[in-house]
DNA sequence: AGAAACCTACGAAAGTTTTCGTTGACAATA
DNA sequence: TATTGTCAACGAAAACTTTCGTAGGTTTCT
């Protein structure tokens, strides 16, 4: 029943999550005065879209307390693995190089950002061979 | 009414993409026969999509012959492009470094495509200064 | 106790995406 | 001409996502 790691957060979902990955864990009410200020929004929509969450398995509760404590199910760093780990198979066909090509090239990249690249680059290499 | 950039694809209209992608003008028949081939399906679930995507922008069609012949209206390169924009302003709030580190730690990259995307990053800092 | 504030739960509405069945037109063939 | 095959068009159903209103229960304050 609980698949664990193939769930693909879909647009309003990913924002909740960025909430708790942000702030940790969070009440409904903490969630929803953040995304209210950012985009109005309904108290029960962000209820709701956090009961669903629970069912899905992105979010895990505790209703220890009387309003319910939200936490992201996964870390950032492990959705974000999984969300461009789709892109790239699903738009990419897998091909890492194109992906990263695509990426720099959207946007100027700033000669400090493509620098940690190339470290990031030396490090990944170091911990294969 | 024609916005000409920001579309984006939903997943049925990408593996039409990609079969037009590959093969260059093609008819609904000849996409549905390669679609149907990968994942059974409809004909007029082929044909729906495509009209869809005509009004959208996403393909082109030639209705000079009976059979009406479709094209993808951008390249791949550019829907790739928006494709992985996309993700890294949602997901990696525009950290390209992040982006490409997950990207790389989702599996097994190798040694040759890192090399690849070694001389990739050459030639952008090149192009760049 | 009564009123106000806060919380969850539930269901339905609205929006979008995807699939499918049917119809009518045209073409090829017997 | 009648039959069969191919095609676009259309609409509706099915599935999924997102939003919202309402109901019912608990706590807090006066």
């Amino acid at each position: 029943m609980t698949k664990t790691g193939d769930l693909r957060p879909t647009d309003a979902e990913l924002h909740i999550l960025k909430v708790l990955w942000q702030r940790g864990p969070s009440t409904v009410r903490e969630v929803h005065e953040i995304l209210n200020s950012q985009k109005p929004t309904m108290y029960t929509t962000v209820l709701k879209l956090l009961q669903i969450m629970t069912e899905k398995g992105l979010v895990k509760r505790n209703d220890e307390q009387r309003a319910h404590v939200y936490v992201a199910a996964f870390e950032r760093e492990h959705t974000q693995r999984q969300l461009v780990g789709d892109l790239l198979e699903r738009v990419f066909d897998g091909s890492a190089r194109q992906l990263v090509m695509q990426a720099l090239s959207k946007r100027k990249t700033s000669a400090d950002e493509l620098a940690e690249i190339r470290q990031m680059l030396d490090e990944y290499e170091r911990g294969t061979e």
